[in-house]
Order: structure tokens, then sequence, then C-alpha cells
RNA sequence: GGCGACGUGGCCGAGUGGCUCAGGCAAGGGCCUGCAAAGCCCUGUACAUGGGUUCGAUUCCCAUCGUCGCCUCCA
């Protein structure tokens, strides 16, 4: 069974499934107001890996990833590109679903929008209220902190070192509030904002009150599994529960968080910085698996640098693979070794250990490519251990695909060069396929083309 | 100030109290090949620094130096 890092506790644990059979899990998904960065791309990649292993090992995976589309960041966007705000989040959102799409991530099985809940946050919001969990200012509505208990359990933090360490920051609704650290569930319109009607004034959710509101209706209380990158740890997921906690509801049972990508100098990439790598710029020049490749080799929490060095290095491990893919296409079909198949399944199983099984990956393969150098007939289980694993990880391979039948053709003819010692027409012929795009290989068997 | 992460061979990046030990990329040598490609085999005296614990530490403990993150925009 699956073993992850738990942030809440602080150490390794099995993750425990509330309905046996299927895992529940919420991934905070982006707020779309802009392109999608490469710290986007790791989030979505980690936990589809998570999400495709788990599939794998036979597990119904519910995963719930929500579009933020209502926002203090899009309404500013809206404002200086004098647009409609609702044209960003659209558009945002198709260029968010696309660069998913080249990155393979699988559509989570839920995308709720926030605007769609509104009804059921303003209805949340109402109990924290009515709770005296909650009260309004003249600006919003805030969570009152310190009526709940254990407010700082991811952050492993209390109320009064966090506040402490606030420095030069701005303190939002500092006036009005109860508490420095009170948070807004509902913020009050300005004139010409989005807003909907509540008891309170018309406005629009806090960020923190959609997610819980999305997770708790779609996954129900005591879910198995709240994820998002370590940025999200506070205040956002901790906010998010200190919401449930008020309301008395059970909420993720399991907390799991993702490195950063960082840069050069091992910088985190910000918005602030404004050192954010395009996660489309990426895509556009690089083996969109290549990305993932990275991601597998390195441990998902991490630090990873993405540069130059390391993506062409994963992009040539990836074509190995492919290569690989292709030379074995005739190895035919067997069940996969059961010893690699155990030793990817325990290296998985600690902590989706990615860069354990990736080693493990290419061990087999270096195995497989042995075995059928020597002709030994023991290659194919190796071959399918091999396919098994990347179907996990969510790695399609390319072997090769179709060959047209006039590049078919040069290749016989490079064979019947060959075949009469005539090597300038060989290496002729061989050029001309290359130089067409084609990866050429010659062997003893005669010459096969894959691209 | 509080909480936390990290410093590994040319680059990236796992991991471990002692065993031949990751892995990828790059490099050198060999086998195979008409030559390549693909593949296989071999090679590289790595673990920030200083102490300590230990029969033995890159791995545990302490300190130092350095880098980074979070402490109400952020995956």
């Amino acid at each position: 069974m699956m073993h992850l890092y738990d942030t809440a506790t602080r150490k390794v644990r099995e993750l425990q499934l509330r309905d046996p059979g299927t895992v529940s899990i919420y991934l905070c998904g982006p707020t779309v107001y802009g392109p999608p960065h490469l710290g986007h791309g790791r989030a979505t990649l980690v936990y589809d890996v998570l999400r495709r292993y788990l599939e794998w090992t036979g597990l119904h995976v519910r995963l719930v990833s929500n579009i933020t589309d209502i926002d203090d960041s899009i309404i500013n966007r809206a404002n200086r590109e004098h647009r409609p705000w609702r044209e960003i989040t659209q558009q945002c959102e198709a260029v968010w679903f696309e660069a998913m799409g080249k990155l393979g991530v699988e559509r989570p099985t839920d995308v709720p929008h926030a605007t769609e809940y509104v009804d059921q946050m303003v209805e949340m919001i109402g109990e924290l209220v009515q709770g005296d969990r909650a009260y309004s200012t003249d600006d919003g509505v805030y969570l009152s902190v310190e009526t709940v208990e254990d407010y700082g359990l991811l952050v492993n933090q209390d109320l009064e070192d966090m506040i402490e360490g606030g420095g030069d920051r701005e303190v939002v609704g500092a006036g009005s509030k109860r508490h420095p650290a009170d948070f807004v569930l509902w913020k009050l319109a300005k004139p010409g904002e989005p807003s909907w009607p509540s008891p309170w004034g018309d406005g629009r959710p806090g960020w923190h009150s959609e997610c819980v509101v999305m997770s708790l209706h779609l996954l129900g209380e005591g879910f198995d599994l709240h994820c998002g990158g370590m940025d999200l740890k506070f205040p956002h997921h901790e906010n998010e529960r200190a919401q449930a906690v008020a309301l008395g509801k059970r909420f993720a049972n399991h907390w799991m968080h993702n490195g950063f990508v960082v840069d050069a100098e091992g910088e985190k990439m910000s918005k602030s910085l404004g050192n954010v790598a395009n996660l489309l710029d990426i895509l556009a020049h690089y083996d969109p698996r290549a990305y993932r490749m990275l991601l597998l080799q390195s441990h998902y929490r991490g630090p990873v640098s993405v540069g130059q060095d390391n993506i062409d290095a994963s992009v040539k491990a990836v074509a190995g693979l492919d290569a690989f893919a292709a030379r074995m296409s005739g190895v035919g079909v067997a069940d996969a070794d059961a010893h690699v198949v155990q030793q990817f399944r325990e290296r998985m199983d600690d902590d989706l250990d990615t860069p354990g099984s990736t080693a493990l990956l290419f061990d087999t393969v270096r195995r497989a490519n042995a075995a059928l150098d020597a002709g030994t007939g023991e290659a194919a289980p190796l071959v399918a251990a091999v396919f098994e694993i990347c179907a996990a990880f969510g790695l399609v391979l390319n072997a090769g695909g179709d060959v047209p039948a006039e590049a078919a053709a040069r290749a016989e003819a490079l064979d019947a060069a060959r075949a009469a010692k005539d090597f300038a027409q060989a290496d002729a012929l061989r050029a001309g396929l290359q130089s067409d795009g084609w990866t050429v290989e010659t062997t003893k068997s005669g010459t096969t083309l894959r691209r």
C-alpha cells in the first residue's frame, strides 16, 4: 500500500483510504489569469504520476482539481487590459488544458469552477458566522483563527510566531480585524467589480473558502488526500483546514506537498521575482515528455532546477527509451517480469520514489537489451515490465510508427546495396533518409526506420 | 525572530553505518558493424568544513560556513 509523507504529521505514513478501493484526492488547481509556468507543470505532473500509478495498481481514483476563476489577480488584469474578466478566465483555462494535454497530464475526474459554487460558499460562511467563528467588518467577512484549536498545524507554527514573523508585510484589513491572522472569507465588492449577493453585501468569496467548499462538496468529509505545491501549505491549505475545523467537519486525512522549481541559482521561480519560466516555452522547444522524465528523476518533495543541460539530458533519456521501444517492437508478448514489477511497487509505495523507480526502469532496459543481444529469448518479460513501468509513469513511448511505402522502399534499396557491397550507394541512401528526418538503424536482419 | 529544506564524482540527481552498489547525460577504452546507428562490456580514487560517537561515517550527533524556502499574491 502507498505510503506518503504527510505534512500534518510530518512523517511518512500509509495512505489510509476512507473507501477501500477508491482514492479521493483534491488538488488545488490554477487561478486562471496568466499562462502556466514550470511550477504549475511540476505540480500537475507529480500528481498525474501519483494518479496513474494508483490507477495502475488497480485503485479507482477520483481526482478533483478546481479552477479558480474569480480572484483579485483576475480582476486586476481585466481592469488593466479593459477586458471582461470572463474572457480572461476562459482564455487562460483553454491555454491551461492545452498545455496539460501536451504534457500528457490526464484531465482530472472533476474540474469544478469557483464561480459555480458561490451559493454553497455563502451558505458555509453563514454557518461560520452563526457559530461565532466568523464575523463581518466594513470590507468583508473574516474567520476568527483564535477559535480554531490547532491553527498552524500544517506550517508547524503557533499563532504568535507567525505574527511576529510577518515583518514588513502589510496585514490585510488590519484595522478592522479581531486578530491580525484572521483571513477573509467574503470580500465586499467595490463599484464595478464582479459580485454575487450575500447577507453581508454583494461581493465575492475569498480564495480559501472556494477550495473547502468544492472539496467537501465533491469528495465529502474525511477525503483521503489533499495536495498542492509547498507554497500552498500556508496560508491556503492551513486556512482551508481552519474553516473545516471551525465547521466541525473532518477534512483531508493526508496532506501532500510538492517542492518548487528553482532557477539556476537555486532560487524559487516566483511571480514576484520575475524569473518565472513559461511552461509553454518548454513545450514549444522540447519533447514534452522530457519534463516528465526530469521530474521523475528527482524526488517530488525536493527542489528541481530546470535548465538547458537538465532538459537536454532528459530529452536524450526519453529518446533512448523510444529507441528501446522500436527495437523491442518485434519481441513477443509476455507477462511482465514479476520481480521487477514487485521492486517497482515497493519503491513507488515508499513515498513515491520515482528516482529509484526510474533507475529500475533503465536497469531493466539494459537487461532486456542484453537479453536480446544474447538471443536467449528472455527479453520479453523484461520488455513487458518496462512497458508496465512506463504506463504507470504516464510515459508514452514512440516506437516509430508507420513508415510510408516510399521510405520503406529506400530502406530496402539500402539493404540491397549493402548486400551487393555497394557501400557508396548504401551510404548515400542512408544520408538521404536521415536528412528526411528518419533515424536509420541497420542491423544484420535489415534496416529499420523510425522517427 | 519562528518554522523548515539543502550542500554527493564533468553536469543533473538518488541513497546508505561496513557489502561490487543508484540512475540519467557527457567523457575515455573495448565488442559488434563494410562504416555508422542502436546495443552490450569496462573505466573514472564523489559525498561542504571542523569536531564527536563508533572497531568502522558520506550516512548518526554537535558546531561552523554556504545556499534556499515559508511566516497572509504564488504550483
